[in-house]
DNA sequence: CACCAGGGTGGTT
DNA sequence: AACCACCATGGT
């Protein structure tokens, strides 16, 4: 299922190498609270405003001022609660001893610890475990819940840590998994929208399941 | 104008 | 466990 569809994706939308673009790790793990429930567009402006003003470090994100933080990522919405988050990312990262340390851990400790982060769910956590620490881990967003809704339609949908599981089974390696995840963005805001308009879509009969009737792969 | 975007939290039933 | 309101800006 997974490598299915997984090749038809990438026939569909290229490779997806070099998703993600940041100057550090620490950058990627900020950008992974920014773009919470908004689009990278607006993230990525309130990264680059971190950066003008060198902030985009574990120690200066700690020490700036709240209300100046706020205003700084005020463009990625949210911007109280998500200053608070950044400051305790900040904190968790210099306590922890910095993401080199951070990295030594075991996976399923490292996600339970960035999983007690407020502002850090299942998701976040797992996107920090695949893009920042390399561990083979399926990031489940809306993205992904919707296609593979549409896929085992009529069927009952799996749950995220089932798909997890078939996912991080079927495709292994960090790099595939992350590439994964990318496709299935970049085919969800192509192809996607919670309305299906799947008219050029190669993955058609796959998303237009509501015209179609039924969803299949072949 | 309404709706959506690469979630998470806290409260209620 | 399944809902709900809330957080807030910017694009379509």
């Amino acid at each position: 299922m997974f490598a299915d569809v997984f090749e038809r994706l990438r026939e569909q939308h290229g490779p997806q190498e070099g998703w993600w673009p940041a100057d550090s790790r620490f950058e990627v793990m900020v950008g992974a609270l920014l773009v919470q429930r908004t689009t990278w567009r607006n993230a990525a402006v309130a990264i680059e405003r971190l950066k003008q003003v060198r902030c985009m470090t574990a120690e200066r994100l700690a020490h700036i001022g709240t209300d100046e933080l706020r205003m700084l990522i005020k463009p990625a919405g949210f911007f109280r609660v998500k200053a608070t988050r950044l400051k305790k990312l900040a904190r968790f990262v210099i306590s922890a001893g910095g993401l080199d340390s951070l990295s030594g851990r075991q996976t399923v400790e490292l996600r339970n610890q960035l999983l007690e982060l407020e502002g850090v769910g299942p998701e976040t956590a797992d996107a920090m475990l695949g893009y920042v620490f390399d561990r083979p881990v399926l990031v489940v967003d809306a993205y992904t819940r919707r296609l593979f809704a549409r896929l085992y339609h009529p069927s009952p949908a799996l749950s995220d840590t089932a798909l997890k599981r078939d996912a991080e089974a079927t495709l292994g390696t960090t790099q595939a998994l992350n590439e994964f995840h990318a496709l299935v963005i970049a085919h969800g805001q192509r192809c996607c929208s919670p309305t299906p308009s799947c008219e050029p879509c190669s993955l058609r009969a796959i998303c237009g399941f509501e015209r179609e009737g039924q969803s299949r792969l072949a």
